[in-house]
DNA sequence: TACGCTATGGAATTTTTATTCCATTATTTT
DNA sequence: AAAATAATGGAATAAAAATTCCATAGCGTA
């Protein structure tokens, strides 16, 4: 039992979690770690589920409780049962109350984002062309290497989709444009250019998708329009229309479909080789 | 005890509950007024508060119970709770699940990306910590040269915030570690760094953040936990959590958090300019 | 007003959940 | 390496909560 008195307020609790979580023994701090990670739980889980949760025996979650200050579980869950009623109403209200602070406040502009964002997801989920996407894995999934490139604010994506592909062993390199090398000679033949490029279309990635074009190399085009400059290079188009905050845009559905790509692509390369 | 089947969502309960107080005796009609009143209370109290919210008998609510379809008290709160406690789904057995009815395909991993894109961006709607993003719009507003930092899957916001930033002319630089140059002697006094790292943390960002914070310069952290390693360097930090579809997760609420601070801080330097 | 039926309150019971305790295992200190 | 200290797991116990049951009160009908 701790000798210091008990959190009243979630920013409290945090604060304290984050302070001694660093000195506890090993199952404690599995503890603090599920419930940083699922305070939202808290209110509405008994013992038994949260420490199944943090893989700890519910006395070991006790002894958490009572280090957080607690007298145990019923104290610390009526302290988030308190202030439950503040995270309840439903996603629209939030989103209300998080614009009602003012027109350029940063949780407006944190608000419209989100709500952007999730346009965008609901957007890409109907207008996404399925057949083109199968094609692209396809033709991914068979590349020696993939190369990857994007600018400005397709880089991000790009640089992403590079990740994935690292993190589950697939060949690809990405066209970064460091130091003005232009490693286009890497492009080999049976290689796969992913193009990503929004408008106004950045010129180096036009030229590298056409220049892997001409040389009778695929390109897979991740852009906002199904017409735009990559048309001439007959690659398979994937189109995705994020709504725009002002001049920014999330690209929560670029990423997403980019890393839904991704990860098909691997699961495909998988099962080719189970395959054979 | 009704002999129709109980609601499993909270349109179906409201509309249930419409439906037949109508034709309730006076308790349970109390109940059902209570109960409509405070819906967002069931999920985390006992029969006995609500029963004396609603001025009964506990015996009394749990008949009101039944009337509205369900075995019991237990079960009508057992789906409210379900409903709040944003089910964040184990995609990792979800992914599985798909594989083994051999329906990984690009469609439905997309599908599932989309949906951990929407749970994510409702859930930061209601997590973040408000106070801490406005500390941390201020600090960068007046910081002279925005230093930001963040490599693997972090890399992609990292690069996008640098992006945002050049296009709002505000001076920042990205530490991409090209070359393994690594210009941490451009941190200037007053200079403030962004720092986005997530479990497990790399060490090049939190030696970074661990070094301008050392030299007396603010950090603000981007993160996927409270806890975690940037504790030390008395960050504002402003923790994402973020779903994840197997190994990997899609960044939508991440990015729209950045994003949303790159604009803010925009908005605010503007301010500053025309204030004086 | 007497009868039958429904609704109600409250106590008794059962079930679930929290909490404690202690033997065993790990870790640290000397 | 031995002793002391701390941490852990699991079962036993206590507390709290849900649920049932039944005697009684209320109400409508004949």
């Amino acid at each position: 039992m701790s000798d210091q008195t008990a959190p009243v307020s979630l920013e409290e609790f945090n604060h304290r979690l984050a302070e001694i979580s660093e000195t506890m023994p090993k199952r404690l701090r599995q503890c603090a770690e599920f419930v940083a990670q699922n305070t939202d739980r808290i209110a509405v889980s008994t013992v038994a589920e949260l420490s199944v949760g943090a893989g700890v025996q519910p006395s070991a979650f006790m002894r958490f409780c009572q280090l957080m200050g607690f007298s145990g579980f019923s104290e610390m869950q009526k302290m988030f049962r308190e202030t439950y009623a503040q995270k309840w109403p439903d996603y629209a209200t939030r989103l209300e109350n998080l614009r009602a602070t003012g027109d350029d406040s940063p949780s407006a502009l944190l608000a419209e984002f989100v709500e952007a964002g999730r346009l965008s997801l609901e957007n890409l989920a109907s207008t996404v062309d399925l057949e083109t996407l199968e094609k692209a894995v396809d033709v991914l999934a068979e590349a020696p290497m993939i190369h990857v490139v994007g600018f400005r604010r397709a880089f991000p994506v790009a640089s992403y989709l590079s990740y994935a592909f690292e993190k589950m062993n697939i060949a690809a390199v990405l066209h970064d444009g460091v130091g003005n090398l232009n490693p286009r000679h890497a492009i080999r033949e049976g290689d796969v250019v992913i193009a990503i490029t929004f408008a106004p279309y950045s010129q180096e990635t036009i030229d590298l998708a056409a220049y892997a074009h001409d040389l009778g190399n695929k390109v897979v085009a991740i852009s906002d329009s199904l017409s735009g400059p990559m048309r001439k290079t007959e690659a398979l188009m994937l189109s995705v229309s994020e709504v725009d905050v002002g001049a920014f845009r999330a690209l929560s559905a670029t990423i997403s479909l980019a890393i839904a790509l991704a990860v098909s692509v691997g699961a495909k390369r998988e099962k080719l080789i189970d395959g054979k």
